[in-house]
DNA sequence: ACCTACCGGTTGACGTGTCAATGATGCTAA
DNA sequence: TTAGCATCATTGACACGTCAACCGGTAGGT
């Protein structure tokens, strides 16, 4: 038996063929699904995912409000990432800045009517997607996995944390 | 039992709780994992993704090279997109561009000695990266099942096909 | 008081992606 | 012949993301 079929894991540098081959169809096929959910709640709601993440936690916060940098921390965002992505929402009136009163610096992120009325009507479209393009493609076995497969590869991203 | 507790599936509109914490995590831990290999790559060999794909193609074409428009078949891009890219690459010096013999309007793209050297280095890193964020981060039989999910979320884009 | 170091946020440069419009060229049908 | 038409590729405008630099203000140490 060569180094071909390796009997244990670990011992060697490369993945082989098939592991390669998983890989890209697992790679390629979770961006396209990004890809089409993103231009599905675009053409249901002219919102991008960004807009809509944005949205979701303004809308779920007490008035309607939070400071740039918790909502940057609440949806996992670079704070530079958040401040460009404000601006265009801004430019397009769905939200608002101001000062905030309390934090010296801080920037007040606001829900304006539009961006609560354009939340509100992507927000079923949008999970209906996520339901034709992710629940009903899988067994009910395959989403148990798909979530302990997502929640593997997070722990292991954990651990090499790097940068 | 009562419709939060469905017995069959495709009775509902709308995803349930469960399904959409397992679906936030898996995007959300696919994107972490593209973009963390997407760093690695850089950090490696200035090389991104894109262009890995693109220095992969041509270095398996005949002659180190390839029509345009069969190179963004080959890799699945549109051609807007490999036209850009192409320029910003050809800035750097790891491709040329020439006019077709046989193809009228037809772009040669070739791999220049450069472009050939910085895919060779960036090749054995990769894969190795491939194995300690994906391969190595689950079990034979998560690997597996990622590889049929894969081509169960992959199918039903197909049968989907909007635009 | 002054220097420094951090903190919150913005900005600019640039890579990357999409869409729609634009050449440039050959093919085809009136 | 010429008026369309498809094809190959590029371009420009814009959205989005990262990185590094910057700015204004507050807090600590001397």
């Amino acid at each position: 038996m060569t180094e071909t079929t390796p009997g244990r894991r670990g011992g060697r540098q490369l993945p082989t063929a098939e592991e390669l081959r998983i890989w890209r169809d697992f790679i390629e096929t979770t961006a396209a699904l990004s890809s089409r959910l993103e231009s599905r709640l675009q053409s249901d709601s002219s919102l991008s995912t960004g807009d809509y993440a944005v949205l979701l936690a303004l809308s779920e916060a007490e008035g309607q409000s939070m400071r740039s940098s918790e909502l940057a921390a609440h949806i996992g965002w670079e704070r530079s990432r958040l401040s460009h992505h404000l601006g265009r929402m801004e430019r397009r009136g769905l939200i608002r800045r101001q000062e905030c009163a309390t934090v010296p610096r801080g920037a007040e992120v606001l829900l304006t009517t539009t961006g609560a009325e354009a939340f509100g009507g992507a927000t079923f479209p949008h999970l209906r997607a996520i339901r034709e393009l992710f629940v009903d493609a899988l067994t009910p076995d395959q989403i148990v996995a798909a979530g302990e497969i997502a929640a593997a590869l997070q722990r292991n991203l954990d651990v090499l944390r790097e940068g």
